[in-house]
DNA sequence: GCTAAATTTGAACGAACGTTCGATTCTGAA
DNA sequence: TTCAGAATCGAACGTTCGTTCAAATTTAGC
């Protein structure tokens, strides 16, 4: 799943790894992704992440550059997720409605199937720099194209408003880790039409 | 402009201030707003606050308790304009369209007016903690509600489905300080009216 | 100009941070 | 069983952080 990465880490394809290897990255990732989920990127402790991965401090660093490094993985997985996961739910998908929908459906599952990842990628957006922020941005403004181009079928505008209207899009997804809570909101599905009926057909009453 | 807060500091108004006291006070708000945006409330540092603030590190302490007090100021101040205004606005509108129009100016025209603000209302909302936490919640919730009646005025549905369209536009205009560009985004009159339309009509072809 | 209070300063504290590194333990192939 | 290399660990380094405090400076009223 990191393998894809871009060559930023040393390749080094020539030494023997354990098997254990792959399965104790993603286990740290994924209690960086948790501590970094609640604490924020500056707030979230190498220490914690290690507690939280099982892993002694200076373990981490056996795995990872660095704490960027952490940060760079988890946004730069999860985004690519996003838009090829997109890509496959966008080809089964006829009408521009359809497409609307898979768009909706397929940011709003992954938000629920990985709420700290998702996190992570919404409210540290500006917390790389250099190469990280670069390579994160490309697959990000990939996942906007497509998500744009979506809305550009259904949207009678111009190309600036079909901007704003992908954007508020975007906003109202991205806002729902702030007010979704996994006991209350049980039906998705529920919601998922609801973002649908709202953004096709605006709120205002018949 | 901060003598309205709950008495969270030592309320003191036995001693004499200086005139240029409130100045002061509202020189190292603003710089501490520049420096929090910038940086994220952990990131920020006091120092840094304090240079941008034209005063010594422990010259800051003088006005403020802490850390902590920097951001409940900035955020109790912000949402406590936010939601008077938006109240003034609401009376003079008489429609309900024309009272989404109002919330929408309102928020917008803060966003632009007040960025460094925004964007540590926006983005340090879990930041804060104990009663600091708790007074600017309220003052949050009451801005929410006020909105959520405006939408209800227009919405078609339950109170769930009201308050998700309630969340959905709060969402898009949180988002804008990920993208508002001051040069490329020049008119706001024409943003304002585009959230409108997309959350009135919808996004869907005539 | 004197004085007491308000304001500002500089230096210092302990704590926590990210990172490094040599030593140590574990593991899989011979 | 042996042993090279992968994996882990413990301790420490230098830096930066928020906060404190006594001393110095500035201010306003007499």
């Amino acid at each position: 799943m990191v393998a894809g990465l871009p060559k930023i880490k040393a390749s080094a394809p020539t030494t023997r790894r354990h098997p254990k290897y792959e399965k104790r990255m993603a286990s740290i990732l994924k209690a960086a992704s948790r501590v970094i989920a609640r604490d924020g990127f500056e707030g979230a402790s190498v220490r914690d992440v290690a507690a939280r991965g099982k892993i002694g401090l200076s373990g981490i660093y056996y795995y990872f550059k660095g704490k960027d490094e952490l940060l760079y993985a988890i946004q730069y997985h999860a985004f690519s997720t996003l838009v090829s996961s997109l890509k496959d739910r966008l080809k089964e998908a006829s009408s521009p409605e359809e497409k609307l929908r898979a768009v909706i459906d397929n940011h709003f599952t992954f938000f629920v199937n990985n709420m700290d990842e998702f996190i992570v990628c919404v409210h540290e957006m500006e917390s790389l720099s250099g190469k990280y922020y670069k390579n994160v941005l490309a697959v990000r403004q990939e996942y906007f194209r497509v998500v744009r181009r979506t809305v550009g079928e259904l949207f009678q505008g111009s190309q600036y408003e079909t901007d704003l209207a992908a954007l508020s899009l975007f906003g109202s997804l991205n806002w729902v880790y702030m007010w979704y809570d996994r006991e209350k909101n049980r039906d998705i599905d529920k919601i998922i039409s609801q973002f649908l009926r709202v953004f096709l057909n605006g709120i205002a009453k018949a």
